[in-house]
RNA sequence: GCCCCUGUAGCUCAGUAGGAUAGAGCGCCGGUUUCCUAAACCGGUUGUCGCGUGUUCGAAUCACGCCAGGGGCGCCA
């Protein structure tokens, strides 16, 4: 449930139309978070929106309007300084929201917005001629966070992956593993000697290099170029796994390309006559579609340049169902934009359907200066060694705390000696300190429904507090809120209240970074009052209020956790 | 030269499509464990929101111009 919505909506009905007419054009009712409590739990400005402020404020406060559920939800209204409208949520309200979420359980925040819309993320990407990097963990968290954000919000998101595995770059690979072999059998595999050959200035370098050769040497393998390409995704796909990143479907351009559909793409655009022949080579006229400059399509060798098959797999996704494309790419990609719209367009299909979330880099700092992220030079940080370094969750989190178009500093050594300082152990902290709650709680008698222990292992989808044989003890599903009373337990209740609306705020924005700063609060609130109240004492109904509190706080953090892929520990 | 992103506390970053007195974590200083996990809690410390103009009831947020950092401007992918 979606109080703010709930409140906009109830307001716009009891708005009079003729004031609304007269407001004209001030738009939706819109709902903000108080930050102060002086000010209620929301406030909206829409007086200052409009021209007769004293109208509108008059129709929203007028008590003639109260009706639906607005007696049961909110308190007062008030207006503290004109254009302000200020919203108390009634404290009865808030207690019995509690039973709201122990109800939703691990649907508590999410919505039927999306209405079933199928959307394709497709993230990573990586081409496949080394270990992905750091830069390519960032993208896997946060694709991997947002396709979970955007089914938890009803949309039908599957995550994609898609490989380049034609091209000249794996020719390049091809060559550097050649030439790494020649080498190592020449110095008798000696992997020291080895390093000190030179390769040319494009080709792939680094210890992976040296490995797979030496795989191909020691196993005999004759197709090197296949063996090369299949040891390196199948690396890629098992650091994914490690990273808790899952993708529906691997599509290789060699299978676009076999499909004919690029052809097809060819013959589309010249038929429309998007395209013309200069200089041997075929031009699309994206500069038709707003590109700065017309690109080339088939190169004067009768090649295809990749922007070919990447605009076959972009229709290849609208015609298997999607109507909305989102791909993440990084900062170098960013020119590339118009130049596969306006391939899309050229061939018909709705190009403004397809967004795309550039992913700003991740600069490494290793005892304060930048490492380099170039591949070739093999100079980079493995994702694989991030992870066993700091940990999955510490690492996904570090990535899902900072907005996508931020430049991300990551300084290796500081994140490896605060990482026992991470947030995110706060935050698990706070989760397993409930599940340790719940333990003590049924060791003193109180008792749980539908189960006959706590589940201690996957515990994600907790048991509900019930009756148990001996009555005086249990917790009945109807169980008196109103004895949460303390200023703890309500700055709990009005922080569990708002989830919903930080859930709706990423999916609007497609933005997962609103979720760990939310539970890092939630954490702080519960952290704060668990110091100051006991929650099993010898006061039975108490007790059973504030085990109903605390359970709706596990379900929000474990809600929120698993948004973005991280661990909710029963125990630290 | 042109295009994209960024500039907020000592450091790393939030700030919900302009709202009421700028926030968090880390760091630093000082306190708190007969009781459900001290990976915690409490108190203290830190800002010309890069700079300048403008827009309006109101600007960290919007517009324009500078400055600084990152990235991109191939018949590479």
């Amino acid at each position: 449930m979606n109080i703010k919505h709930t409140i906009e909506q109830t307001l716009e009905k009891a708005l009079p139309a003729v004031a609304l007419a007269k407001a004209g054009g001030i738009g939706n009712i819109e709902l903000f978070e108080s930050k102060n409590p002086a000010f209620g739990d929301y406030f909206t400005n829409i007086g200052f929106k409009s021209e007769n402020t004293d109208q509108i404020t008059e129709s929203i406060i007028n008590p003639a309007h109260k009706f639906m559920c607005w007696d049961k939800m909110i308190d007062r209204v008030e207006v503290k300084a004109k254009g302000f409208i200020n919203f108390f949520l009634k404290e009865d309200f808030l207690k019995d929201f509690i039973n709201i979420i122990l109800d939703e359980r691990e649907t508590f925040g999410s919505s039927d917005v999306g209405k079933g819309k199928k959307i394709l993320l497709e993230f990573v990407s990586a081409n496949p001629t080394g270990p992905l990097n750091v830069a390519n963990g960032r993208a896997a968290a946060l694709g991997d966070s947002l396709t979970r954000i955007l089914n938890f919000a009803g949309f039908k998101a599957v995550p994609e992956y898609y490989i380049d595995d034609s091209g000249t770059q794996i020719d390049t690979l091809e060559k550097s593993i050649s030439l790494m072999i020649k080498k190592l059998k020449d110095k008798g595999s000696l992997r020291a000697e080895g390093e000190a050959i030179s390769f040319p200035e494009n080709y792939y370098k680094g210890d992976y290099i040296q490995n797979i050769a030496q795989e191909i040497i020691d196993k005999n393998i004759k197709d090197i170029r296949t063996y090369s390409l299949k040891k390196i995704i199948k690396d890629q796909k098992s650091t994914l796994d490690r990273f808790g990143t899952k993708f529906d479907k691997w599509v290789y351009e060699s299978n676009i390309r076999e499909s004919g559909k690029p052809d097809e793409v060819i013959k589309t655009i010249k038929s429309r006559n998007l395209a013309y022949e200069k200089d041997g080579a075929l031009w699309l006229k994206t500069s038709q579609f707003g590109d700065e400059k017309d690109r080339v399509l088939v190169k004067s060798n009768g090649e295809y340049t990749y922007l070919v098959p990447d605009i076959a797999y972009h229709l290849n996704k609208f015609d298997r169902g999607y109507q909305t494309l989102i791909n993440l790419w990084g900062p170098d990609h960013h020119g590339y934009i118009p130049r596969i719209k306006a391939g899309i367009s050229a061939s018909n299909y709705p190009a403004e359907n397809l967004k795309i979330i550039i992913v700003q880099w991740v600069t490494l700092l290793k005892k304060n200066r930048k490492l380099g992220m170039s591949k070739r030079q093999g100079k980079f940080v493995n994702l694989d060694e991030l992870i066993s370094e700091i940990g999955k969750d510490v690492c996904r989190y570090f990535f899902l705390t900072r907005k996508q178009e931020s430049h991300l500093d990551f300084d290796l050594d500081l994140a490896k000696q605060t990482s026992p300082q991470n947030p995110v152990y706060y935050i698990q902290y706070a989760y397993a300190r409930i599940s340790s709650i719940f333990k003590f709680a049924v060791e003193q008698g109180f008792s749980l429904a539908n189960n006959t222990n706590l589940k201690l292992s996957c515990g994600r989808h907790l048991p509900m507090w019930e009756a148990s044989p001996d009555a005086d003890i249990s917790i009945s599903r109807s169980g008196d809120l109103s004895h949460l009373r303390t200023k703890e337990e309500m700055l709990l209740i009005r922080k569990l209240i708002h989830f919903p609306e930080i859930i709706e705020t990423c999916v609007l924005h497609l933005e997962p970074h609103h979720i760990p700063f939310y539970l890092q609060s939630l954490a702080a609130l519960f952290h704060n009052f668990y110091e100051k109240q006991r929650v099993v004492t010898d006061d039975i109904d108490l007790t059973k209020a504030r085990l109903k509190l605390v359970e709706a706080v596990k379900i929000v953090l474990s809600n929120g956790l698993t948004l973005l892929g991280i661990e909710a520990p029963e125990k630290m």
